[in-house]
DNA sequence: ATACTTGCAAATGATTTGCCAGTGT
DNA sequence: ACACTGGCAAATCATTTGCAAGTAT
C-alpha cells in the first residue's frame, strides 16, 4: 500500500513553522487556514488581509516547504498546501482545472522519465491541453 | 515520411500577413525578422522598437497563427514562430529549458492521453522538472 | 484618401520593497 | 526586551490602452 499524500493536521502545520523559527501569527493563521479550507488553490488576493504580508508569509511558508504555487494560465498566481499539490492538468478549451489523480500523475510521470529523462511532478505549471469531454467538440 | 515542421519562409509569412489583412510594417518586419533570426524564444523587449507596439504586433501575429509565446518561468513571456514550437522542458535545478524532438513530443503526448485523455502539445508551458543531468547530482 | 499603425504617455494588474509601529516568544 | 511581523505607501515589472500623427495599400 502506498501513501501518496502528506495530509498533515493544521497543529502538526504549525509546530513545522515555529520549528522553523518561523512565528505564529493572526496572519499567518489567516493564510494557513484559508487554505486548510480551501477546495482549490487560492490567489493572495482570496486568502485576504494585507496583500503585501500574504505575499510575504506565502514566500515564507513555500520557502520551509509547506505550501507550493502553480500557474494555471494567465493572471494571479495560485496557492496550495503542498501536501495536496500533486499535480494539474488544464484544458485550454472549457478552461477547466483539475488535479490529476495520483495513478495518472504516475503514470504520465514515468512515461516522461522514459521519453526524455526527467522527473516531472506537474505541480508548477499544467498539462495543459483539450480536455476528453471538449476533445470530442 | 512525416514531415512535423511547418518551416515557412519570410515571404510566406509576409503574405499570410497580407491574407489575413495586417499591413506589413517596419515595426512588423522588425518582430517577425527578430524572431525568424532567434535561436531561442524572445521576450519583446529582445525583439527592440517600441514595447507597446511590439506586443500589439505580437498578439496580430499570434492571432492568425503565425506566432506562439510559451512561459519558461517567471518573468516575461517569450515568443517564436509557430512552426518552431514543438515543445519544451525546463530544468528546475539548471534553469535550462530545451525543445523536445518531436519523437519525444509525441511518445509523452501518446501517454497523456492514454493516461487522461488530454491532448497535450506542451507549447505553452513547458515539463518543469530535473534534467537528467541534474538529476544524478 | 482612408483605414490601419506607430510611438509616446499613462493606466492596469501582479508582486515586491521600505519603513516603523506592533506583537509573539 | 528584542527580534520578528504587520500594515500602509510607494516602487517595480510585465503588459495593455488611449490617442494624435504617420504610412501602407
Amino acid at each position: 500500500m502506498l501513501v501518496h499524500t502528506t495530509a498533515r493536521s493544521r497543529a502538526a502545520l504549525l509546530n513545522t513553522m515555529r520549528a522553523h523559527g518561523l512565528r505564529v501569527s493572526t496572519a499567518r493563521r489567516r493564510v494557513l487556514d484559508g487554505l486548510l479550507a480551501a477546495e482549490h488553490p487560492l490567489t493572495a488576493a482570496e486568502l485576504g488581509g494585507d496583500q503585501a504580508a500574504t505575499y510575504r508569509n506565502l514566500q515564507a511558508l513555500e520557502s520551509i516547504g509547506i505550501v507550493r504555487h502553480v500557474h494555471f494560465g494567465h493572471g494571479p498566481g495560485r496557492y496550495v498546501l503542498a501536501g495536496r499539490s500533486g499535480g494539474w492538468a488544464t484544458c485550454e478549451a472549457c478552461g477547466r482545472s483539475r488535479p490529476l489523480t495520483p495513478g495518472t500523475l504516475e503514470q504520465i510521470r514515468c512515461a516522461v522519465r522514459d521519453a526524455c529523462g526527467f522527473d516531472a511532478p506537474f505541480n508548477h505549471f499544467p498539462i495543459v491541453g483539450r480536455c476528453p469531454d471538449c476533445e470530442l467538440r
